[in-house]
DNA sequence: CATATATTTCGATAAAATTGGAAATATGAA
DNA sequence: TTCATATTTCCAATTTTATCGAAATATATG
């Protein structure tokens, strides 16, 4: 992961209307929802909510399916593990300050 | 880890300036670094910096203490495990999808 | 085709974040 | 006390983001 990237999923997520929707996501895995149901859960205006989904796919933490006149958000929650270990990345010099399990088994 | 904390951690380190500024603590561990030293590494602005610290330290990001003329800032890394426990928070319903050690450990 | 539902794009406005020079504050040393 | 170093605060211009009504696009159905 690239500094980049990382800025753009933070900056995607640190919103908000956005933390909302990508939780709620999240925790319907495969099963995704639509922007009518995020409309509905949340209360926000569809232009609004639109502009959101679309910065969201944008970080790539969803990843969007049409299903006939419906449009189905799925979240990528290997992202978040990837910002996480990009962010500890190389943490105290090395040194086992943190357990950080993935960062010392994936080295990218 | 409420909704609020959350964004102003993601906000915080949703910058360039910022996140280069966490990622060189980070590395540092408990030796930490002095505005000074950023200046130098960076090439920001001391006014711009101090700037970025405080949002920092807000987010509670980093830590800091004074030893004589220097401050000295220092991670604070447990913050980004929890904001990744926070982040996928029941995922799936609970289902295993992603094997996420954390949350299944400490559920708060 | 005509109509209904689902969702996005446009665009103008409002709100929030960023920048950095200059001045102020804090600490230490001569 | 005076000077030097370290760092912050102030502030106003600039840039970036967010908001949402209204119009446009896509798909399905009778």
């Amino acid at each position: 992961m690239k500094n980049k990237d990382a800025i753009t999923v933070l900056l995607a997520l640190g919103h908000e209307s956005r933390l909302n929707v990508f939780r709620l996501i999240v925790q319907r895995g495969d099963v995704g929802l639509t922007p009518g149901d995020l409309v509905e859960k949340l209360g926000i205006p569809n232009a609004t909510l639109s502009f959101h989904l679309k910065e969201l796919v944008n970080a790539d933490l969803l990843v969007v399916e049409r299903q006939s006149r419906h449009l189905i958000y799925r979240p990528n929650a290997q992202l978040v593990e990837a910002l996480s270990d990009f962010l500890l990345d190389n943490c105290c010099g090395g040194k086992s300050c943190i357990p950080n399990k993935s960062s010392i088994a994936s080295s990218k």
